[in-house]
DNA sequence: AGTAGATATCGACCTCTGTCAATGTCGACT
DNA sequence: AGTCGACATTGACAGAGGTCGATATCTACT
């Protein structure tokens, strides 16, 4: 079993519950929330409001190739190595990470302007 | 002991422990955050990031005088008296909601600015 | 004074969530 | 093949958080 997929686009098939960063058209001030729309952008925002998650994407961030993988990370935040990938997975299915895995290494970075369209549930942009 | 204080205005001096709203300077893709920054914008985006309470400030916001007070919220958000009244404190501690009493009635409004500086945090200005 | 109504607080319950130790999985290297 | 190292997953545990019923507080009104 286990033909190793070397097809690379199986990998994405499996998973991808559509991430919830796709808030394209209401916000908060714009329109009374259903409660449907209320509860994928608490989860969207749930992803972030955690102080460890906060530093986790500040920390990649400010990486100079703008990723970063596991072992970087568990040192910077002082948690252990699974809970560290705890915490990478939310964002990955929140939307807000990429992972991209070379060699024995997953490396994570933040998706351009997945930060940006979070914020908008907030405040609209302008 | 225990003189109960009959002092009026103790009320107000009790109260207000520094609303967290005041993310002023740093941003998460600004720089790396520190734990107290870290802990300081997650308890604010925590305030927000719940479904009961991001559809309160929408109803609130949509609202004709951009103010409600409880007994128009329960019936929206279909939950009890006393789980209102617990979420509209979170937010008014977060510094999103600012709680004025006009009789019986408590009138809630959303801070003006409230909510951009809480998603500048994630994505700061520009 | 006494009542009625709006809101806040308290205590209890249950679910969700962050953390860790242990284990599983997979790639690289000898 | 076998080993080592990086990462993911599982199960368990403790603490945080959302909800409700009961109660307290406070104001308007008769």
């Amino acid at each position: 079993m286990s033909i190793s997929v070397h097809n690379g686009s199986v990998d994405t098939a499996q998973r991808a519950p559509e991430p919830i960063a796709d808030a394209c058209c209401p916000s908060v001030t714009q329109e009374i929330l259903s409660i449907e729309d209320a509860q994928r952008f608490a989860q969207l925002l749930k992803a972030v409001a955690e102080p460890t998650r906060l530093r986790l994407v500040s920390i990649i961030a400010a990486q100079e190739n703008k990723e970063a993988c596991v072992c970087d990370l568990t040192e910077p935040v002082g948690l252990g190595q699974p809970t560290v990938s705890h915490h990478l997975k939310i964002l990955v299915d929140a939307g807000i990470l990429s992972r991209e895995k070379r060699g024995v290494w997953a490396y994570y970075a933040v998706i351009p302007g997945a930060l940006e369209r979070t914020a908008a549930v907030l405040s609209p942009v302008h």
